[in-house]
Order: C-alpha cells, then sequence, then structure tokens
RNA sequence: GGGCGCUUAGUUCAGUUGGUUAGAACAUUCGCUUCACACGCGAAAGGUCGCAGGUUCGAGUCCUGCAGCGCCCACCA
C-alpha cells in the first residue's frame, strides 16, 4: 500500500469534514434499526431541541459535542444507539420574534395580520429556521437519527399533547381558575413563574394615607394600584393597630370610593416599612393570599395593556407610569403624602420580552402541583411524582450539588400556569357550547362545563348547538416535558417506547433543570409511571473571554460556524470538552480552539508516519519486551479512558488520549522508533505503532470524529470507524 | 432574606474516593528549516493551591470561621 498522495499535506479540515458526513449518512448507521450485529445493550438519549428563533450558538455546540461523545462511545461498544434530534417550536419567544420583524419591515401588529395570518407567517419563518438548525447540527458532526427528527409542533406531537391534556384533565390535574398570573404586556401573555426573571432597579417609595381620616400610613412603590385596595394588612400581635383590626372605612382616594377593612395577618412583617400593608388583591400574588384569607373582594385597577380600567376621570385608560404620576400629585395636593424616598427593588420581566410584568387576575388553565390523587393503585401529588426518583437515586444527577436546587425549586412550587394568550403554538383541546341550555334541548349545567377531546369538536355534545374552541394554546414546556416520550411514539404503545424509554441520559445546561428536566420527570412518572432517564449530565454556559454571558443583543456572541470554518469541527469539539467540568461555566477561548487544529494535524503526521513506516509491514506479534510493555501503558490508558467516558467525565478522557497521542506516543515511542526501526527488533516495533494508531483513533473517534474516520478510510479499511468495536 | 457554587502558574482551567518533587493549554524566554509534522522539535522560567484555625503519619483535596466573586430561588408592601 503506497501512501496517499494527501499525507504530504497539512489535514484540511473543510475540505474532509461534509465528505466524512455524507459517507456516515449514507451508511444509515446513526439509525439503530441497521446496526449490524446482535446489540442487546441499549443506549438512548433526546437532543434537547434547539428553538426555532434562530441559528446554532456555543452552548448547542458543546451539548453536541457531550451527547455525540457518549452517543458514539457506546454505538462502538456495541449498543443499539439512538440519539433523537428535534426541534422546539417556543411558542412566545418564536411569536415575538416574527411579530417584531413584521413591526419593523411593515408597520403591521398581529391585530392587523389576523391569526390565520400571523400564524401563516410564523410557520414559514420556523420551517426556514428548521432547516438552518439541521445543517448547522449535521457541520457539528452529531450520530443523531434523522429519520426519528421531531418537532413539538408536528402532528404526531401535537396528538401526544392532546392526550395528555386530556388525561391529566380526567384525572382533576389540570383545572380551570381565575387567578392572579403573571402577565406579560409585551408579549400579551401569561407566564409560568419560571419564566419571570427579577431585575433590580431604583424606585420610589411612597408613605402615606389613603385619607386624613385613615388611621395607618402604608407605603408603596406602586400607588397606582391602591386604587384597587380593599384592605389593610397588619401583624395582629402589632400594639399600634391591634386595636384597629376589624374596622372598616369608606374612603375617598383620588376619586376613587374605597371600603377598607382592617385585617390581621400573621405574613405581615411589623419591623418593616410601617408594619401595615394596603391589599391590593388583584394585582399583587402576596395580597391575593391574604385576601383569600380573609374574603377579601378584588378589585381590578389595571388591564392587558397596563392602563387603568377603572371609570375615574383623568385617570381612566392612563398608562400605569402616569396614573402612578397623577396619583402622587394627588397625595401630595391633599397632604397625604408622608415621605418619598428612592429604593432599589427587584422588577419582575419576561424571560422571552423582557417586558415588565403586571400581575393580574385572569381565567387561565392550571396544572395542579399539589393535589393528591390515584396513581398506579397509590395515592400521590406531582410534586412527590417530581421528587422521589431523585431522592431515591433512580435519577442521578451531575454535578450531584444541584439536587438541592432541585428539591428546592420542587418543595417551592405552586401550580403552573400552562395557558397561553399566544397564537403560535398547541391550541389547547377545550370546547365551549354557544348556545347553552334548554333552548338547544340541552342540560345547562352540562353546556356550561368546558368540553375536553383529544379529537376537534363540531357542536356541543349535549344540545348540539355551536361551540368555540379556547382561544388560548399551551405553554411551549408542556410539550417539550413529553420530549422523552412523544419522540418515540408515544400515545401509541410502540416498539420505540418499549426498546429506548427511558432513555439513559439527559444532557443539557443547568438552566433549564426546572423548565425542562423537572417537568420531564413530571409527565413521565404521570403517563408511563416511569422515569425519563437515568442520569442528568448538567453543562454550564458558555461564556466571553470576560465572563459575560453571550447575546446578540451585546454582539459578543461567537459563532460556532465561524470557528468550524476557521478550525474545523473537531477542534471546536475538544476545545469545548476538555477541561470542561460539568456544572460549571466555562469561557470560550480561541487560542484553545486553535491548539486543537494543532492537534487535528499532529494526528495526521502521526498517522502519515507510522502508515509510511510499516507499508512492509509482516503480520507478527510483538515481541521484544520493551514494546510489550509500551503497549502495557496503552492497555491502561485504554482502561482508564473508557471508565472515565462510562463515568462522564469526558474532561479528563479527552485530555489523556491528547498527552498520550502528544507527548507519549509521538514524542517517545515514535521518536525512538526512528532508531529501533533499523534494528532487528524491526518487525515488533512495525506491529506496534500500527496497533497503538489504530486504537487511538478509535479512542479519540468520539471526540474528534471527522480526522480519525478520515484518517481510517485512507488506511483502507472496510468499515465505518464509527462502528468499530470499542478496545476495551 | 434563603440556598448553591467558585477562589490553584501571566491568562483560561483540570486535579475523579486525602498519599510520592501540584498538571494542561495558551502566552513568555532561549536554541533549532533534525529526512511525520514550523499547525513543528528541544530546553527553560513561572504557583507560600483566597485568608485564619483544626482533624490526620500526611490536606489543593476533609471540618470550622472569615473575605472576595458569581449564580439560583423568594420577595417587603
Amino acid at each position: 500500500m503506497s501512501l496517499p498522495e494527501k499525507f504530504t499535506k497539512p489535514y484540511n479540515a473543510a475540505e474532509t469534514e461534509d465528505r466524512i458526513s455524507k459517507l456516515w449518512e449514507e451508511s444509515g448507521f446513526f439509525n439503530p434499526d441497521n446496526l449490524p450485529g446482535d446489540r442487546k445493550e441499549v443506549f438512548s438519549m433526546v437532543l434537547p431541541p434547539p428553538n426555532v428563533t434562530g441559528v446554532l450558538h456555543m452552548g448547542h455546540a458543546l451539548t453536541i459535542t457531550l451527547e455525540d461523545i457518549m452517543t458514539r462511545f457506546h454505538r462502538m461498544k456495541g449498543a443499539s444507539t439512538l440519539w433523537i434530534p428535534g426541534a422546539d417550536h417556543a411558542a412566545v419567544a418564536t411569536q415575538a420574534k416574527v411579530e417584531n420583524e413584521i413591526y419593523k419591515k411593515e408597520g403591521k401588529t398581529r391585530k392587523d395580520l389576523g391569526r390565520e395570518e400571523l400564524l401563516r407567517r410564523i410557520i414559514e419563518f420556523a420551517e426556514a429556521s428548521k432547516e438552518t438548525i439541521i445543517k448547522q447540527t449535521k457541520r457539528m458532526g452529531a450520530s443523531v437519527d434523522w429519520s426519528r427528527f421531531a418537532f413539538t409542533l408536528d402532528e404526531k406531537r401535537s396528538f401526544a399533547v392532546r392526550t395528555a391534556f386530556k388525561k391529566m384533565h380526567d384525572a382533576g390535574l389540570i383545572y380551570r381558575g381565575y387567578r392572579i398570573v403573571n402577565w406579560d404586556p409585551k408579549g400579551q401573555t401569561t407566564l409560568s413563574d419560571d419564566e419571570v426573571t427579577h431585575e433590580e432597579r431604583k424606585a420610589k417609595l411612597y408613605t402615606f394615607k389613603y385619607s386624613k381620616e385613615f388611621p395607618i400610613t402604608i407605603a408603596t412603590t406602586r400607588p397606582e394600584t391602591k386604587l384597587g385596595d380593599t384592605a389593610v394588612a397588619v401583624n395582629p400581635s402589632d400594639a399600634r393597630y391591634k386595636k384597629y383590626i376589624g374596622k372598616e372605612y369608606d374612603i375617598d382616594f383620588a376619586g376613587a370610593k374605597l371600603h377598607i377593612k382592617i385585617v390581621g395577618d400573621e405574613s405581615v412583617d411589623p419591623a418593616f416599612g410601617t408594619g401595615a400593608l394596603g391589599v391590593t388583591p388583584a394585582h399583587s400574588i402576596i395580597d391575593a393570599e391574604i385576601a383569600e384569607r380573609h374574603k377579601l373582594p378584588m378589585i381590578p385597577v389595571i388591564n392587558e395593556y397596563a392602563r387603568i380600567i377603572l371609570d375615574l376621570p383623568g385617570l381612566k385608560d392612563k398608562k400605569v407610569a402616569e396614573a402612578r404620576e397623577i396619583i402622587v400629585e394627588w397625595l401630595k395636593k391633599e397632604s397625604l403624602l408622608e415621605k418619598e424616598e428612592e429604593v432599589t427593588h427587584n422588577v419582575a420581566l419576561s424571560y422571552r420580552t423582557n417586558g415588565v410584568i403586571e400581575p393580574l387576575p385572569k381565567l387561565q388553565w392550571f396544572i395542579a402541583a399539589s393535589k393528591e390523587f390515584d396513581h398506579f393503585d397509590k395515592k400521590t401529588t406531582l410534586k412527590k411524582i417530581m421528587r422521589k426518583p431523585v431522592e431515591n437515586g433512580e435519577i442521578e444527577i451531575i454535578p450531584d450539588h444541584f439536587k438541592k436546587t432541585y428539591f428546592h425549586w420542587v418543595d417551592d412550587l405552586r401550580d403552573w400556569c400552562i395557558s397561553r394568550q399566544i397564537w403560535y403554538g398547541h391550541r389547547i383541546p377545550v370546547w365551549y357550547c354557544q348556545a347553552c341550555g334548554p333552548a338547544h334541548g340541552g342540560d345547562m349545567a352540562k353546556c356550561a362545563e368546558p368540553i375536553v377531546r383529544i379529537e376537534d369538536v363540531k357542536k356541543c355534545p349535549h344540545c348540539g348547538g355551536p361551540v368555540e374552541q379556547d382561544p388560548d394554546t399551551l405553554d411551549t414546556w408542556f410539550s417539550s416535558a413529553l420530549w422523552t416520550f412523544s419522540t418515540l411514539g408515544w400515545p401509541e404503545d410502540s416498539k420505540d417506547l418499549k426498546t429506548f424509554h427511558p432513555t439513559n441520559v439527559l444532557e443539557t445546561g443547568y438552566e433549564i433543570l426546572f423548565f425542562w428536566v423537572a417537568r420531564m420527570i413530571l409527565m413521565s412518572g404521570f403517563f408511563l409511571n416511569e422515569i425519563p432517564f437515568k442520569t442528568v449530565y448538567l453543562h454550564g454556559t458558555i461564556r466571553d473571554t470576560k465572563g459575560k454571558k453571550m447575546s446578540k443583543s451585546l454582539g459578543n456572541a461567537v459563532d460556532p460556524l465561524d470557528m468550524i470554518a476557521k478550525y474545523g469541527t473537531d477542534a471546536i469539539r475538544m476545545s469545548l470538552v476538555v477541561g470542561t467540568a460539568p456544572g460549571t461555566d466555562s469561557k470560550i477561548d480561541e487560542n484553545k480552539i486553535r491548539a486543537y487544529k494543532h492537534f487535528a494535524n499532529k494526528i495526521w503526521n502521526i498517522a502519515r508516519f507510522v502508515l509510511e513506516n510499516t507499508e512492509d509491514l509482516e503480520e507478527v506479534k510483538v515481541t521484544a519486551t520493551k514494546d510489550k510493555e509500551l503497549w502495557n501503558v496503552f492497555e491502561n490508558l485504554k482502561k482508564d479512558m473508557t471508565k472515565d467516558i462510562g463515568e462522564f467525565r469526558f474532561y479528563l478522557a479527552s485530555e489523556k488520549i491528547y498527552h498520550y497521542l502528544w507527548h507519549e506516543f509521538a514524542d517517545n515511542i515514535i521518536e525512538e522508533s526512528k532508531t529501533v526501526l533499523k534494528t532487528r527488533e524491526k518487525n515488533s516495533r512495525q506491529m506496534l505503532l500500527k496497533m497503538i494508531l489504530e486504537e487511538s483513533l478509535k479512542l479519540l473517534h468520539p471526540f474528534m470524529p471527522f480526522v480519525t474516520e478520515e484518517i481510517w478510510q485512507l488506511m483502507k479499511k472496510p468499515n465505518l470507524l464509527a462502528i468499530e468495536k470499542w478496545p476495551v
């Protein structure tokens, strides 16, 4: 065998990678159904579906790299290996993005376009985005099974979502309630508690009385909401206010007629502020809870556009900020304002649109987290379903300390608001009779019930009257929570589901531990009475060189595709893995990427040397004592690496093979071989060189699949390296 | 306010259950167009492992306290 011409030039990643990608794709081996041999072990995993809002970023590159390492490793180890790719419709984010673009380009809002047209435009955008994601995932070398690609909003997943909704509703766990919810006036939708972030901002705290006659002073940063106050709460043991508890006052407050009851409530901290709290049941979750305890009425003051809805001259339709000034002016004029001070407080923001959250009472759909119900012959709650498998070790979380974070979240969890007032997403499978009652020969009470169905409902099953579907859509995380089994064919009792569920590993960023990981445990537990995965591997956030989070708006994002073009995919993959411990943030360093480009070339030249010097090799055994020793060292490396990868220490395994190949194999063994090959021990040494090269390529393959496969192919091996047997 | 984590060479980070002179990459210095590779080779310099105690035959590694940084959750009106 003469040495291929290619080896006279440095390794060219750009020329190689596309060709190798095609080779893999044509082989079909990324689909477990096509894998050769008898494979008893199973290894399955889902790729966290990227949002269809955009393009691949460094976080995706890291996820793909880590998951591909696991997948390729287990495939080579002889497992029936399935890694499912997909995309997430990311309802709020995607709709907000498209609406934004349309408004910028055409000056049109969602109302101008209407539901149907806006949806058409979003779907168009999502489709294009999906294509981009697929192309980019392929460039990363991901050995996913494209034939099983799933989209959270495709037909099969929609069916799963509707089935899930119906079943949970029938179990009494999905209910409709009029509650204070997190309303995002910018995105025009509700959000779950987890979709709200907090940011410190400066604000003014006003201390005042409602009226001159009112005995208690209160404080607030939001005077405009005080138009909806129905009580003042004080701590029942507070000596200053004890005598007022139970008393009621009628007050004229900036034109609004308030009826304020003084109530005693343990939740009030006597040491804070004036020790008295103006209760606004309609616009504060805490206040609503107090109101519930004391049966206080709720007066909505602010609407979905963050404007005043009370019919008060000078205030109606005013934005909250304006209304605030008007109220403050009024307080000053009436000499009711006692103090005005600057404070920093946390403002609630939408994690998708960054709009300021306005707590509003709304009729929404919820999932009951703490309600007890019968589940496979046992009493349980969804919280317990989430807590138990992590507690008893059925599910392992790496790194371990995230367990604590997880338990805190589960224990504090309130009911999950799942309805969203946007158009893009899974429409809630609920219909309402439009013509209730006896006029249609129906039963008034029955007709008033929401009709929950998996299939579309055309007319009221009770009276035959017209029906209308709930206009809302479901939280994106509802559909992604089903992901481990909806991608495998559920609710059908499919072969895939039996074979590949529970999945082995769920690898993702720690920032979506609650959003996604916890909710998958919930759904899988509820529907299948089974864990969704055995191990959760959490990776950190990739930050810029200054340690800042990368974001498009900051302009500090490093595009993995640029890096691939410059240094090759293998180099990016190695730079993302080596020295990156789980759960720890890391900074992107171009120098590091360049170093692994050099490493790819080093491998290339190692291969060249070995092939050049073993052309006349006769198949013999390694006989020389020294060679046997060297082989033993390598055997130990193999065992070590295998253990490391199996135990999720990719950062160690990758560094070990790097170090061995460069500083042991190349620097010592090859250098020494230049003289050994001139001695009587030539044959033994040739055999050693060849064996180490071939097995090293296998060991390195999960990390640097392209350069290793390319060399393997140039060695005219009959099989793909991707399905070669792991050497341990 | 509650919780979690981090602090190791100039920089970015490893250090897996405590065990021989604390590692890597990049950067730096010096010398090399040596016949696999200048995307390289050889050599060198660089750390009181945040601070203070403690446990131990032995601590970067375990415990306590302190300081600085970061993250998450809750939210105080």
